[in-house]
Order: C-alpha cells, then structure tokens, then sequence
RNA sequence: GGGCCCGUAGCUCAGCCAGGCAGAGCGGCGGGCUUUUAACCCGUAGGUCCCGGGUUCGAAUCCCGGCGGGCCCGCCA
C-alpha cells in the first residue's frame, strides 16, 4: 500500500498532466482575511477568502469543508448541484486536508446556523503532501513532536497559538509601556570577548576573523551600562541570553530577557517600574490582571494588579520559614546546607548560602503571589552597590510569582574601584571552583572610571512573564522551539 | 549528576506482569449518502513492535547495553 505521501504525489501528477499548477504563484482573485468575514460578513454578500483546508465532510452531492486562515476558521460548501461539474469532480480528487486553497462565493447560513461559504469558485494554491497529525482542534499528545516539530503544534491546536499569542502581545506591550516612558530600545553584541553580568556557565563560540575564543552572551547588563556611561539616560533591550546549563521546566539554555537601565534612579523607582510593566502590559494583552497559575497542580488565582507586596529577605526568611536566618551563627547556616544537600561551589561564604536556601526554603514554596523581596546578602550582589544603611547588604530585589523568580534589579554600582575589588572576590571564587564566577571585566571598570550616573536597572525574564500570563507551569510551552537533542528521522521516500 | 516511568500502524493506545498467529478506534484508500461540523454506513490496505546484543525450540513480551522522551530531585545567586 502506498503512504500518504506517495498517493499526494500521485495527485500532484495528475494536476500536473492537467496542466494546473500544484503552487501557483499567487491566487487568482482577491483574498479577505476569514476574521472580517467572521466577523462582518451578512446572508447574500459575496466572500473570497484562503486558507488551510482542516477538514472535509462529504454528503455525496454536498461537501462541507473548513478553511482555517491565521487561526480563524470558516465553513464552506460545495453543493454538486449549484456549481460546475468540474468543480465539484476538482474538489472531490484533488483537495486533502492540509492543502491551501483559494475560494470564492456567496455566505449564507445552514440549517445549524453557521456562517458558511457557498463555493462557486476554488483554486488550489499549495497542495500538502502529508495531512495534519490530527483533527483540527485537537492536541498532539507526544511531547517529542510537540516540541521538535511546533509548527504542527501551533497549526492543528488554537490553544496552543493562543500560547504564542500572548507571548507576541506581550513582547509588543512591554516595548509600548517601555518606548511610553521615555525609554530607548537598544541593540549591544551577543558575541563578546568577555561574558558576564550573571553567575552562569557560557557557552563558547571561534571567532575566524580575529582567531580567539569568544562567548554568547549570559545577560546584557554590563553593554547596557556602558549606554549609561556614555549618556544615555533611559535604555532598554529585549534579547536572547544563552546560559550553558541544564534544561528543566523553568530553564532554556537560550531564553529571552529584557534589561533596562535609567540613570538618577534606585532600586526604589524601579520596583514601581517593574510592578507597572507587569500588571499594565497584563491588562493589554489579556483584558485582566487576574490570571491562573498552576502551582503543584492545582490553579492558583494570582492578582498582578500593583502595589506588588515587599518583603526583605530575611523578612521573608522569618515569617515563611520561621528561621531567622540574620542573627544565625555561620555552623548553623552550614547546618542547613546540608541538610537540604546544597552544596556550594568556591567555598563558603555566607551570603551566597543565604540566597541558596532561600530558593530552596522561601521562593518556590510561599512566593505565589508577587513579592518583592528586597536587600540581599552584599557578596551575593556582585554588580549592585551596597546598601545606603547596611553595609552586609546590597540594594537589590528579586520580583517573583508562582515561586519563580521572573525579575532582578539593583540600585547600580558605579564605584569603578568598589567594583574592581567585587571583581577580584569572583576570580577568588572561579579559583576556588566556582565555574559561574564573574569573569574579571576591565574594560568595564574602565568604562565605569569615566563616570556612570547613579543607576537603577532590571532584568526581567519575558519567558516566565509569559508562562504567568498564559497560565502554563513550563517554559517549553511559551518558548517556540524549545531546545531539544536532534534526532535523525527516517526519510520514507516512494 | 541521581531516581522513576515511557517508546507497538500516520495518530491515540491495547497486548508485556504469566514468552506461542501483532490488535482496536481514529485517520487513509474504495463504495454509498445534498445541511454536516470529531458527520454517518459498508468494505479495505497499512508494522524495522526505538536500536543492538543475550536467554529460549520460540521474544513486542524476559535479561543486558544504547538511543530518544517525560516527570521528580540536585544544579541554574
């Protein structure tokens, strides 16, 4: 028996001996979008419109068929008796479901009372040689085709567009709320010699031209800051970061950020700043600052509408966990590492021991709805300046929702020689082990010697502010073509 | 890095525990049907049982190794 790809082919024969063009270049009449049509189109009115045929129905003299065109569908008809006999016969032998066709007719409703095209006129505009892998309107079960092949993920599932929708919308809203205060959108290298602005493993890239080792990078804060340095006052990016590590439900090695930096202010105004975005750029694209988040199964109500609760870390170290973690002697800091088997690499210092069992006991488990917490251990904060009233801490916030951690910030440091010396702390570090020590970054701390204004900047991950949005617990749902290991298919050829 | 689970027709899955002819529904193909919408009715084709090795008279089934995937844990400030 021949495969399905086979017996399309044969059909693509069979046009071609008839001298119809399997991909004609453009279709023959004008095309309306099927929304309008959906949306405006009354009894007796005249419809052209395109689109991927989704299913058929035959009735012997009478075929209905769906036309789904940029994730709008609509019924048409072909009724033996109203229109040619070689149109109805082109219907019946030459279009399958997945095919792209053109048709023309007049609306009118069915007896069920659906909108639906009466066809007088069909042009096929390009035939599929493999069907959809299920009905319309359905979901693909299998994970591995889900992911590695999104596209028929996004074609047969509108739930699944709705998905990508959002994170469209989103990406458009935030440039709108960011563009609306004074904000410039800028572009810095993803190729640097030096990567660093996070604590993460990159991955490495060959630069031909120069015949050196260079990096993708991990964060755009330290590029974005040189735009500070040279007088910009209000700077944003969206773009891809790329972290050498595991991948998991709330990791991507590739993953998408956006970083904004705004000189004269702290870490106070960017709080405001970010609780804004979120719940504003929520209302634009979902109509509603209330969504649904499943946590541990179960869907949570969670409210982004602002003032965003703020907590300081040790704050939320007492009251979620009971702990209070601030005047706890380092053996007993120690104690809790293992016990929750948190192993820390260039060796121990008290403040990185602080966030990690902060992640591990706080975030996950009690930050459902969003939380600032605020003031971090100081050599946790490499890039942030230290706390205007305490010197252990750093004037930094971490923004979470649905235990995730979706944004970072600081009140900047701009005291090149402070800087130098957290510097040296992290080479200390990655001598000692740590493989996601800050590298040492001169050219930085130069840049910073010739003056950056007081600074507040922010990082927020547009993956996990879509996944809140979309309602959805994993980061492969929001991300189009979530990384996967290739795979060598099978090429069934006739 | 550790643990658990999964891989059988284009798709969803049964068969595996307890070894003995490789199955169902959907989809495809053929036929019927002029108001259906997961249309319906009749018929029919379709298989590298993920790959390799082992045990056995005999392996989809049991054992070992590998590949791919999912979930959990660790890690990802």
């Amino acid at each position: 028996m021949a495969s399905e790809v086979e017996l399309r082919r044969d059909v693509k024969r069979r046009l071609a001996e008839l001298g119809i063009d399997p991909y004609p270049h453009a279709p023959k009449g004008a095309v309306t979008p099927v929304r309008e049509v959906v949306r405006a189109s009354s009894p007796g009115s005249a419809a052209s419109v395109a689109g991927r045929v989704v299913g058929i129905r035959r009735h012997g003299g009478l075929v209905f068929f769906d036309l789904v065109d940029d994730g709008y569908r609509i019924q048409c008809s072909v009724s033996r008796g109203e229109v040619s006999r070689d149109l109805f016969d082109f219907f019946e032998k030459f279009v399958d479901v997945g095919d792209f066709v053109y048709v023309a007719g007049q609306v009118y409703y069915t007896k069920r009372g659906e909108l639906t095209i009466a066809v007088s006129d069909l042009q096929l505009l390009a035939k599929a040689l493999r069907s959809p892998p299920v009905k319309w309107g359905h979901r693909i079960v299998d994970p591995e085709v889900r992911y590695r092949k999104r596209y028929l993920d996004v074609m047969v599932t509108p739930q699944v567009r709705r998905i990508f929708e959002i994170r469209f919308r989103t990406i458009e809203e935030i440039r709108r709320f960011m563009w609306d205060r004074g904000y410039v959108e800028v572009e810095t290298p993803v190729l640097q010699p030096i990567y660093g602005g996070a604590a993460a493993r990159p991955f490495k890239t060959y630069v031909e031209a120069l015949g050196e080792e260079w990096y993708l990078r991990i964060s755009l804060e330290l590029y974005l800051k040189r735009f500070i340095v040279a007088g910009f006052s209000k700077v944003f990016e969206i773009g891809k970061n790329f972290r050498n590590e595991d991948i998991d439900v709330e990791h991507n090695p590739e993953f998408t950020m956006m970083e904004s930096y705004e000189a004269y202010a702290d870490y106070n105004d960017i709080m405001k700043l970010t609780e804004e975005l979120v719940g504003t750029v929520a209302r634009r694209v979902l109509g509603t600052d209330v969504v649904e988040f499943p946590t541990g199964g179960e869907p949570v109500k969670i409210n982004l509408s602002p003032p965003f609760r703020r907590t300081s870390l040790y704050d939320a170290f007492r009251e979620f966990a009971g702990i209070d973690v601030e005047s706890m002697p380092d053996d007993e800091v120690k104690e809790y590492l293992r016990k929750y088997s948190i192993r820390l690499t260039g060796g121990y210092d008290r403040g990185r021991a602080v966030v990690k069992l902060f992640d591990r006991i706080v975030g996950r488990e009690y930050l459902i709805q969003p939380t600032f917490v605020t003031d971090f251990p100081r050599s946790s904060s490499p890039l942030a300046k230290p706390h205007r009233s305490r010197p252990d801490l750093a004037e930094r916030f971490e923004l979470y929702v649905g235990g995730m951690e979706l944004a970072n910030a600081y009140t900047e440091l701009n005291d090149p020689e402070l800087q130098a010396s957290y510097f040296r702390e992290e080479e200390e570090r990655r001598r000692l082990g740590d493989l996601e020590a800050h590298p040492f970054d001169w050219d930085f701390v130069e840049a910073l010697e010739h003056g950056m204004p007081p600074t507040g900047g922010l990082g927020l991950g547009i993956d996990r502010l879509v996944m809140v949005y979309a309602g959805v617990a994993s980061i492969k749902e929001v991300i189009p073509f979530p990384m996967v290991k290739p795979r060598e298919f099978e090429q069934k050829r006739g």
